[in-house]
RNA sequence: GCCGGGGUGGGGUAAUGGUAUCCUUGGGGACUGUGGAUCCCUUGAACCGGGUUCGAUUCCCGGUCCCGGCCCCA
């Protein structure tokens, strides 16, 4: 026997159509927002991520040699893709860019609830805009991609990691420091923050006041504690647009610090609650990653979105989809039928309806049986009976009341009979 | 990388130091056109390796995988 890979999962069937569901819900969403889909290898050479995120991923990354000695490496995300694509094909594009994706990423990673080893992310981006208004849109879709699965319990929090990176600046730390203080006040290390500051010479008054920043969080009303104006007139205008576009709810929280050093400015993050450890489900903000690929600056907002999760936490509110069924399950007896049989199932199939039928020649109560463990909406009973009269018989499945029909009606009693 | 809890047919389970119960599912039959039922038959299982033992599914050790948590989180 074969063991399935530490960390992956096989989709059954029903899983299958509950994730194509979703994937189409989100996809129609983006769509609907005026984003357009790529889609991007699952593999690229590994100094692409490094050069991202550095060296130390690797001992995170599914990374390897191939045959031409190159070292590639899965994806373990996908904005450092959209990066090179855009560099390399994309850039004299009209701006704004409005791009998303959906495909398996890769982590080696120890598994637990709503960890995986190949797991599945939904990623836009907008390129080239740098105002309130590009946020507010870019924010809006992950909710709103969210909100199509039909998912309820979620919790969007909205920061500025801008404030806390030019603090920082102006209080002379060297640039690249700057990631290694936002990382300690991210860990909630107060000593270790105060410790990293005072070393390179930051007033204890400059160090609290920098703490004290964690402690904003709420509604719009805690806009007025945010020290830096312009951020605080951002925040208040991107506040503004999205009670317009009626996304309620949302917190701002000035203590977010996402994990890379490439955010500038806003910061965003969508909890599901009920989720346990690994409860976020989406994470996103401004940046300018392409000077580090070898590009011109453009601005950048984007998120990545945890599609797993997201199943996870609509599986935990109870939230079902009804599966399609079939609309006809086709039954022939005796063996004259079954050619006629078959030239009636492609006949419905080429009309558009969902038909199954025999294909292991039982009789007609085992395949009444199987009709309705398939989910078939009708069976149609074909028989000599039926042959010699040109009809068929028709069985609803859920009432059993039964019609005889003739076969050039089916398709009109099937199409008047959702 | 670390910690806790687990692993018996496809799914769910029972008992047990002497190779395994029951339910469900799958296949077939009774059965010659309505029995989506019922009854009968049938396929199918101890995660892997080592140890203790006359004998291990059971006890011990290691690995592995699953569930959950820590670390990390692009």
């Amino acid at each position: 026997m074969f063991q399935r890979p530490r960390g992956t999962r096989d989709f059954g069937p029903e899983e299958m159509t509950r994730r194509r569901w979703a994937e189409s819900q989100m996809r129609n969403t983006a769509i609907g927002f005026g984003f357009r889909e790529i889609q991007l290898p699952t593999f690229e050479g590994l100094d692409l991520f490094t050069t991202k995120s550095g060296q130390g991923i690797v001992d995170e990354l599914y990374a390897f040699e191939d045959k031409g000695g190159r070292m590639m490496a899965l994806r373990p995300e996908m904005t450092a893709q959209v990066m090179r694509f855009y560099i390399a094909e994309m850039s004299v594009q009209p701006k704004p860019l409005k791009l998303f994706y959906f495909g398996p990423c890769f982590r080696y990673e120890n598994p637990q609830s709503g960890r995986f080893r190949e797991f599945f992310q939904l990623g836009a981006e907008i390129i080239g805009s740098r105002t309130p208004e590009t946020d507010a849109e870019v924010i809006s879709l992950a909710v709103s991609t969210i909100e199509s699965t039909g998912l309820k319990n979620c919790r969007l929090r909205i920061g500025y990691i801008g404030v806390l990176r030019s603090m920082l600046a102006n209080a002379g730390i060297l640039d690249s420091k700057i990631s290694e203080g936002l990382h300690l006040l991210d860990k909630n290390d107060e000593k270790g923050f105060s410790a990293f500051a005072s070393e390179a010479g930051i007033s204890e008054e400059k160090v609290a006041e920098m703490l004290s920043l964690r402690g904003i969080g709420g509604g719009e009303e805690v806009l007025d504690r945010v020290p830096s104006d312009d951020a605080k007139k951002y925040l208040q205008e991107l506040s503004g647009m999205m009670k317009k576009i009626g996304i309620r709810g949302f917190e701002f929280d000035l203590g977010i610090v996402r994990g890379l050093d490439y955010y500038s400015g806003m910061v965003f993050e969508i909890d599901a609650p009920n989720l346990g450890a690994e409860k976020q489900v989406c994470g996103g903000g401004s940046y300018s990653l392409i000077p580090a690929f070898g590009g011109e600056e453009v601005f950048t907002t984007g998120f990545a979105l945890g599609f797993d999760r997201v199943l996870i936490a609509l599986e935990k509110e109870e939230f079902e989809i009804q599966s399609p069924g079939l609309d006809a399950f086709i039954i022939p007896l005796g063996e004259e039928a079954r050619e006629s049989c078959m030239e009636l199932v492609s006949r419905l199939r080429k009309s558009g309806f969902i038909v199954d039928f025999d294909l292991m020649r039982r009789n007609l109560s085992k395949n009444l049986k199987y009709a309705s463990s398939a989910g078939a909406k009708t069976a149609i009973i074909l028989g000599t009976k039926e042959l010699s009269s040109g009809t068929a018989t028709i069985r609803d499945m859920v009432t059993g009341d039964q019609k005889e029909v003739p076969l050039d009606s089916i398709r009109d009693f099937l199409g008047s009979n959702p």
